[in-house]
Formats: C-alpha cells, structure tokens, sequence
DNA sequence: ACCTGAACACCGTTCAAGT
DNA sequence: ACCTGAACACCGTTCAAGT
C-alpha cells in the first residue's frame, strides 16, 4: 500500500509522518481482516509499518482506538434520511444503519460490545433517534426506553449473527440427541433464518409497531 | 477455600484430583470478580491452585470454558415456569431468564457475544422457547425469527448494561458539546435510565405483544 | 494415569534513548 | 519534534518430561 518514497532524507524537519484517521483506518482492516481475537496495537502498527510505540502518539490506548473506528465505521454507513419523513421512517432509517455497520463490519461488534464505555463512537446516532422520538411526541421516559430498546436489539442481533457466522449451524444442531431438543432438531435445517435479514426485520417492525401503538394511547 | 488435607501421600495412585465442574465454577469466579479482560487459563489454573497446563486434562481450550460456564451460569438461574401457563408467560419467563443471567454475571457477556460459536450453553432455552412458540401456533418461519429476536435483545440488552455498567453516564453526556447534542444534553441527569430494568421490559412487552397481535391475524 | 515446567509466539504499555 | 527498542508483566497452547 503505502510506497511512500522515503522521506528520511538528511533534512532537519521531523514532521508528524502520519494522522489519526490513518491509524484508525488501519486498525479498521486489521479488525475486518483479522477479527477481535487477533486485533491488537502491534498489528496496527504493522499495517502502517511504523513501530508500534509511534501509535501512542496519536491514540491514548487501545480502548480509545475502538471508540474512533467505531465513529469512523459508522460514518461510512450513515445515509442522511430525507427530512419530512415521519418519526418511524427516521427511526427505522437510524436502526438500519447500526444494524448495517455490523453487517459491514461483523468483526467490530464484539469490540464495541466489550468496551466498557459508553461507546461515543456512536453519541451522534443516539442525538438523532431521541430527536425522532421526542418529536414523535414521546415523553421523555419513554423516548429513553425506546432508545435504548432500540439501540440494544440492533447490536445484540449484529453481535449474535457476528458470532454465527462462521459456523455450521445445522451440522451442530444435528449433534445434539434428538429425543432432548426435538424442536431444535426438527427445524435444523431451518434454524438459521433465526438471524437472518428477514429475522431482523421482523423484530424491528414489531419494536416499531409497538411504539406506533404506544403513541396512539396518549391524551 | 478447597482446604483439601494433602493428598500426596506415598500412596500409589494419581486419580483426577478436580473435576470438570470444578474447573468451571472456578472459572466463573475469574470472570466474576476479574472481568473479561483479565479473564485467562492462567488465572483459573491460579484460583484451583494448580498448573496452567493441568486445565487442558479437564477442558479442550478457552472457547469451551466460556461454553460451559454459559451452560453453568444458566442453570443456575433457569427457574421452571410452572406448566400449564399461556405461551406468552412462559416466553417471558425464558427471555427473563436469560436477561437475569446477564445481570447476575454482566463480565461474562462479552464473552458469550464474542464467542464464534453456537453458543451451546444456550441450546435448552432455545428448544424451549421454540416449543413455547410452536405451541402457541406460530409457523415455523415466524417461530424462528422470533426466537432469533427475542434472543438477540435480551444478550444485546444485557451486553450493553455491562458495558455501561461502570461509567458515570451523566458525566460522558456533559462532555459533548450541547450545540451539537441539543437532546441528549437536556436528558443527560435521566439518560441513564435508557439501560434500566424498566426499559428492557417495557421493550420485552413491546416484542410480545407485537407477537401477540401477529398470532391473533392467523386463519 | 495424572500433572507440570520450559518454551514459543504472542499481548498492552512505560520509559529512556535515539535522530 | 517525532519516533522507537528494550523491558515488564502478561497471554494460549504444544510438547516432552516428571511422579
């Protein structure tokens, strides 16, 4: 990639060499190419062929790094929603989006799950769906309920379909015994529609309808 | 606590000093009281006083401790739903379940979200759920995706309580420049609320009663 | 039979030194 | 000013050796 025509000439100036966005750029393809497990500072650094003290001059620690890939992941991914739709086109159009970063990016969700933060990367998707929701004319408890409701489904599901998707579902439904899950076995075949696309839709029209239904009931 | 008198007398005979349960409740105190990051074989070797690489008698590798604590922490949990109650309280009941798992041990969590696996610890809630959804007349199409739903929500839910759990939310929020986060920042004193048992129930009751009114469309 | 130390190929991060 | 090697305290797991 970077062929960078050697710049360590006998000139005086060390110049920053490198940016933020770079480094989180890289820590990206290393989390696509290379999954959680093996994600680590040092393959950052590889990746940009720098050693890899140089990436503490531009990201704190690790936990820092996988709060910027995340703002940057999602930034990818964001579609502007036309303004004029109604609150649950807007709401819907929001959940998509989470639910399409991690579908782009499968590998990132268990980092974003695993912080113990509260994941800014994604603050401004948040300002947006408790705008929606406020201005639907939610109370403010509810509105919180949603987001949050909201926010948990689509990460849980990109973080559970994450988890499965490398795997033989029905070959290790078959291992069970039969006589202990027999719906389970039955369905084998079957069994992963239960994280399909169509799964996740379905469950986020059934959140939303129930809002609708919520909305409806107020004085 | 294992106060277990010497047993390495001039005796004879090495018989398994541990078993695999053994091995996996200690590992659920790793995780309890360490948290995923430190959460390691070395650790649990450590907790049993025993050699790291005497684990490997009683357990294949990392990945299947998480699975059987999973399966251990669950059965700890899983309170029977007396027969004989409708489908929609005894999927409640699994689904309450599985959220109190996530309560009850939040560090293991991310770990069960960052497995690639089919998470086997979790297969009988998932055949009884499936049973309950089945029962109740659902096709199995639209049984599958709901478990996939329900499922999701509830570890995604409990995933990111964890995650939130030892952060001042408040806090993070008032840092955001209010310009740009105008709701959030009106909401920061009750924002952590959007995490609160009241709002994964009232998202629970959302999902059911959208499931609900679904089955009540049926010919 | 069961247990384990040394070893291998890794981690994140601090700190003092290099240019 | 910017970059980095050595070092520290860790990882999971293999393999050959101990009792």
């Amino acid at each position: 990639m970077s062929t960078q025509t050697s710049p360590n000439t006998s000139r005086p100036g060390p110049r920053p060499r490198h940016t933020r966005e770079q480094v989180l750029a890289a820590a990206l393809v290393v989390i696509d190419r290379d999954g959680p497990e093996l994600f680590s500072m040092r393959r950052i650094a590889d990746e940009l062929g720098m050693g890899a003290m140089t990436l503490y001059g531009y990201v704190r620690n690790k936990e820092e790094v996988v709060e910027g890939v995340t703002a940057l992941a999602f930034a990818e991914v964001h579609r502007k929603t036309p303004m004029g739709s109604g609150w649950e086109e807007r709401l819907r159009s929001e959940v998509e989006d989470l639910h399409a970063l991690c579908q782009r990016h499968p590998n990132l969700v268990a980092l974003v799950l695993g912080q113990t933060s509260a994941s800014p990367g994604l603050f401004r998707l948040r300002e947006r769906m408790l705008g929606a929701l406020l201005g639907a004319g939610f109370d403010e408890t509810t509105a919180l309920f949603a987001l949050g409701v909201l926010t948990s489904y689509a990460l849980g599901f990109g973080g559970t379909q994450a988890g499965h998707a490398t795997i033989d579902l029905p070959e290790r439904i078959r291992e069970l015994p039969a006589g202990d899950f027999p719906n389970l076995s039955d369905a084998a075949d079957r069994y992963a529609m239960h994280l399909s696309e169509q799964a996740f839709e379905y469950g986020l029209e059934l959140l939303l309808s129930g809002l609708r239904a919520d909305l409806r009931s107020y004085g």
